[in-house]
RNA sequence: GCUCCCUUCGUCUAGCGGUCUAGGACGCCGCCCUCUCACGGCGGAAACAGGGGUUCGAGUCCCCUAGGGAGCGCCA
C-alpha cells in the first residue's frame, strides 16, 4: 500500500541503556528527513541481545524522544519477535547455496584471527566449511550459518554523506547469519528488517560504515534492493576523544534535569555536522525544509555546552512569556530543587512567578537558572541573605532603607513608573546614587546582590510583600 | 596490525578553481548602555595541519607525510 518513492526512514536504537545525544541526534536526522519530504519514520527496537536489553532502557528512549518532540509511524518494531522471520530468510540462503553450515570451534576461529594478525593480514575467517561436505560435519556440534560472501572483485557502496567507498571482497569474510543455537545475528536481522518495512534510507552512525559492506553482500544473496545510506559522523567529546559518560554521553533526560529546552536541543544537535550557510537559529519548519543529507559534513563534530547554553538563552528569549512559564512548571519535576519549589507555588506564589517571567527570562539561559533565579518569589520572610546581599546591608545600607521606607509605604498607587519616581526623587534628594539606594532594596527584597529590575520586583512582589522585607532589614515593624 | 573515513579561528561551521587582504556563530578581550546581573549595541584578537604536484590561478583537484576517528565477535 505504500508509495513507491516514498521515503522511509528508520531509528533502531538497542536497548542497552538510555538514548545518548549521538542516538537522538541520528533520530533527529532521520525524522527531518522523513518528514521534511513527506515520508514515514519507523521505530525498530533492537533487542536481539536479550541478557542485554531491558524494559527500563525501552521506557527511557521512547521517553526521551517523546521529549525531544520526535514522533514515529506505527508501533515500535521488536526485533527480537521476528526471529522465525529472520531463520526463514536464512533457509531461503542455504537452499540457494548462498549460506552454509559452519562447524568451526571458538578457539578455532580465536588461532585464526591471531596467525592472521601475524601475517598482517585482516583478521578473518578463513572459510574452511565453505566447500566442505556436509558429511565431513563432526558429531554432536551444532553448525553457525554463514553467507558464503564473494571472494574476489570489489563491493561499492554511494553513500550520501561518505560518498563512494569501496572495499576489496578479499578483506572481508563470511559473516555468521545464524548462531550455533539458532539465532541470528544482528547483521542478519537488520537487513531482513529494513527490507521487510520498506525502509528506503537507512541513516546512521558511521561506526557502521563496514557492516554496511556486509550488508549489501547480504541484500545481494537475498536478491533485494540495497537501501540508500547516510553514514553520520559521530559526535566526540570536548577533548576530541570518543564521547564518554563524563563528556556529554549522558541520556537526554539528563539534559532535560539541566534544564534545557527541547526546541533548542534540536536546533543545538542539528547544526552539529550540518549546516544551512550561516543560519544558526532556525524553526522545526524551516529545519524539515532545509535538511538534507548530502549536506551533511563528513567529520566529527565536538560537542560544545557553552554553545548550546547560549542557544538555549536565545530560545527562552524568543519564548512568549506564557509558553515558557508551561514549560518552566512542567519541567518542574525534572529539575532539581524543582519539586520543592513546585509545592511553595499557592495562587500567590502562581501570580507572582508569572509577572516575573519577563524579567527572569532575560537573566537565564536554562531553565536551571530561572529556577534558582525565582526563588526568592516563594521564599518567606524573614529572607535569608547571601553574601553578596549582606554585604550590601550594612549599616548605611539600612539607614537609606529605613529613609525611603515610609515614601514608598505612603505610595499613591503600586506600580512601576510610580515606584520608580519615589525612589529617584529620594536618591536625589538625599544625594545618593541610585545605585546607592536600589542596591540595598534589591538586597531586602530578593536576599540576593542580583535580581531583575528592582522596580519590577516590588510590583511583582506586591505591596504588603515589598513592604514587609523591606521592614525586616530596617528593624522597622511593618505588620 | 589490517580496512575504511576525517583534517578551515579554542569550538560549531561558510567556502563547491578566480568575487578569500578566508565569512558567520559560540567562547574570549575592550568599549557603550545601566539600579545589580543579564539582554542589547559597537569594536578586537583568533584558522585554510605540513610537503609536493596539476593549473594562467588552489582553502577549493591529485599524491605523500603527520595527526585524529571508526571498524575488524556465534555484541549490537
Amino acid at each position: 500500500m505504500s508509495n513507491p518513492t516514498e521515503i522511509v526512514t528508520r531509528f533502531a536504537p538497542s536497548p542497552t541503556g538510555f538514548l545518548h545525544i549521538g542516538g537522538a541526534r541520528t533520530a533527529l536526522f532521520n525524522w527531518l528527513y522523513a518528514r521534511g519530504r513527506g515520508g514515514r519514520m519507523l521505530l525498530r527496537i533492537e533487542d536481539t541481545d536479550r541478557a542485554r536489553s531491558t524494559e527500563e532502557a525501552i521506557a527511557a528512549i521512547l521517553d526521551g524522544l517523546a521529549w525531544l518532540g520526535l514522533d514515529w509511524d506505527g508501533d515500535p518494531v521488536s526485533q527480537h519477535a521476528r526471529a522465525e522471520r529472520h531463520r526463514e530468510a536464512v533457509e531461503q540462503l542455504l537452499a540457494a547455496g548462498k549460506a552454509y553450515r559452519c562447524y568451526a570451534s571458538p578457539e578455532e576461529l580465536a588461532e585464526m584471527r591471531e596467525t592472521a594478525r601475524k601475517e598482517g593480514r585482516p583478521p578473518r575467517y578463513d572459510g574452511r566449511w565453505r566447500d566442505r561436505d556436509p558429511s565431513e560435519a563432526p558429531q554432536g556440534v551444532n553448525p553457525a550459518i554463514r553467507l558464503k560472501a564473494p571472494q574476489e572483485g570489489e563491493t561499492v557502496i554511494e553513500d550520501h554523506v561518505q560518498g563512494r567507498v569501496t572495499w576489496q571482497n578479499a578483506d572481508l569474510d563470511d559473516l555468521i547469519l545464524l548462531r550455533s543455537d539458532g539465532n541470528p545475528t544482528y547483521m542478519l536481522a537488520v537487513v531482513v528488517d529494513d527490507h521487510d518495512m520498506g525502509v528506503t534510507h537507512v541513516v546512521r552512525g558511521d561506526d557502521h560504515l563496514t557492516n554496511a559492506a556486509r550488508q549489501t553482500h547480504i541484500y545481494q544473496a537475498l536478491g533485494w534492493n540495497v537501501p540508500e545510506w547516510a553514514h553520520i559522523p559521530l559526535i566526540h567529546g570536548p577533548d576530541g576523544a570518543k564521547l564518554s559518560k563524563r563528556h556529554g554521553a549522558l541520556g537526554v533526560e539528563a539534559y532535560r534535569a539541566m534544564g534545557y529546552l527541547p526546541a533548542a536541543m534540536r536546533n543545538y544537535l542539528v547544526r552539529l555536522g550540518w549546516s544551512h550557510g550561516d543560519h544558526e537559529v532556525m524553526s522545526t519548519e524551516q529545519m524539515l525544509e532545509w535538511f538534507d543529507l548530502d549536506a551533511i559534513g563528513r567529520s566529527a563534530a565536538r560537542f560544545d555546552f557553552a554553545k548550546l547554553e547560549n542557544l538555549n538563552g536565545i530560545y527562552m528569549r524568543q519564548m512568549p512569556d506564557d509558553d515558557l512559564l508551561v514549560e518552566f512548571r512542567r519541567s518542574l519535576p525534572y529539575l532539581e530543587g524543582g519539586p520543592a519549589f513546585e509545592e511553595k507555588l499557592d495562587a500567590t506564589n502562581s501570580a507572582r512567578l508569572a509577572g516575573a517571567i519577563p524579567g527572569l527570562k532575560e537573566r537565564a539561559k536554562n531553565l536551571t537558572e530561572l529556577l534558582a533565579n525565582s526563588q526568592f518569589l516563594v521564599d518567606e520572610r524573614p529572607l535569608s541573605l547571601d553574601d553578596k546581599a549582606a554585604r550590601i546591608l550594612d549599616d548605611a545600607g539600612r539607614v537609606t532603607l529605613a529613609g525611603l521606607l515610609p515614601l514608598l509605604t505612603g505610595a499613591a498607587a503600586w506600580d512601576a513608573e510610580t515606584l520608580e519616581g519615589i525612589v529617584r526623587e529620594f536618591a536625589e534628594e538625599t544625594g545618593r546614587k541610585l545605585g546607592q539606594v536600589a542596591q540595598p532594596l534589591r538586597a531586602a527584597l530578593t536576599g540576593r546582590g542580583t535580581s531583575p529590575g528592582i522596580f519590577d520586583v516590588l510590583v511583582v512582589l506586591g505591596r504588603d510583600e515589598s513592604l514587609g522585607r523591606i521592614g525586616d532589614q530596617t528593624g522597622v515593624p511593618t505588620d
